[in-house]
DNA sequence: TATTGTTATACTCTATAACTATA
DNA sequence: TATAGTTATAGAGTATAACAATA
C-alpha cells in the first residue's frame, strides 16, 4: 500500500475507534446522569460488585490512588459506600451499601440492555469484534 | 441470554472499546511528544492537510471554537501556522507554515506506519473493524 | 524500608459568556 | 440579525508531592 493512503487509512480507523470509545463513553455518562451520579463515581460503583480495597479500584480505574480517595468520598457522602477495615490495618475495602447494590443493578440493567454496542451489532458481531479489539490490545 | 450475563458482556465490550481507543490516543500521544508537539497542537496539523477557516477545524476536532482560537495561538507561537485572510474578511483561514508542513509529514509517517492499528490488523481485518465500528455509529 | 491510603494543591483540557468586526 | 473569531474566565477531572499509619 502507498505510504499516503496508509496515513489516511490509520487515520480514518483511528478516528472511527476514538469516536466509538466517545460513544460509550457518553452513553454511559448519560445513563449515570439519568441515576443522579456523575459518570466516574458510576464506573467505580459498577466495578465494586464485591468489596475491594481502595488500591484494587485504582488499578482498574487506571487512576491515582489519591483519586480513588477522592471518588471514595465523595460515594460516602452519598451513602453509597462504606470502608469498611481490611485484612491488614492499613488496607480499606471499599463496600457498597445496600443502597449503593441497588443503584449497581439499576445502572448495570440499563448499562448492559441499552448499549449501543448491545443494541446495534448481534451476538456474532459482538464477539468478532472482541477478538479484533483484543488483537489491538495485544 | 441471561439479564446478568448480558450486562457483562456489554461492560467488558465497552471496556475493550474504551481502552483501544485510549491505546490509540496514548499511541498518538507518543508520536507527538517524540515530536514535541502536544498531541492537540499535531491532531490540528495532521487535519490541516489544507488551509482551512478556525470554523472548520472547530467542526472536525469536535471542539469549542474559542478552543482552536487557543489552539492556533499556540501553534502560531511555535512558527508552526499562520492565520490568513479568508474569502470574506471575518473569515481567517489556518495555513501551515514550511515547518508546521514538515512536521505533518513527519507525524503522519509515524503515525501511519506504526500505529497499533496497523501493525496489529491486516488489511481484511481492518475492513472488518471499520464496518462493525461504522455499525455502532450508526 | 515498603506499602496503603490521605491531604493539600496545582495542572491540563476545554467550555461559557460577552465581545468585536464583518455580513 | 447572523456569523467568524477573540478574550477573559471558570470548571471538571485528575495528578503530584508530602505525609501518616502500618507492615
Amino acid at each position: 500500500m502507498q505510504s499516503q493512503k496508509k496515513i489516511e487509512v490509520a487515520r480514518q480507523l483511528s478516528q472511527l475507534l476514538i469516536r466509538s470509545a466517545d460513544l460509550a463513553k457518553s452513553f454511559f455518562a448519560s445513563v449515570s446522569e439519568s441515576l443522579e451520579v456523575p459518570p466516574h463515581l458510576a464506573m467505580a460503583i459498577l466495578l465494586l460488585e464485591e468489596p475491594a480495597p481502595m488500591g484494587e479500584l485504582s488499578q482498574k480505574m487506571a487512576r491515582d490512588k489519591s483519586y480513588i480517595t477522592q471518588v471514595a468520598d465523595q460515594l460516602e457522602s452519598l451513602g453509597l459506600l462504606e470502608r469498611v477495615p481490611g485484612e491488614d490495618r492499613r488496607t480499606k475495602l471499599l463496600a457498597l451499601t445496600s443502597e449503593g447494590k441497588k443503584l449497581r443493578l439499576k445502572l448495570a440493567e440499563v448499562a448492559g440492555n441499552q448499549s449501543p454496542i448491545m443494541t446495534a451489532l448481534n451476538e456474532e458481531e459482538r464477539a468478532l469484534l472482541s477478538n479484533l479489539l483484543s488483537k489491538i490490545l495485544g
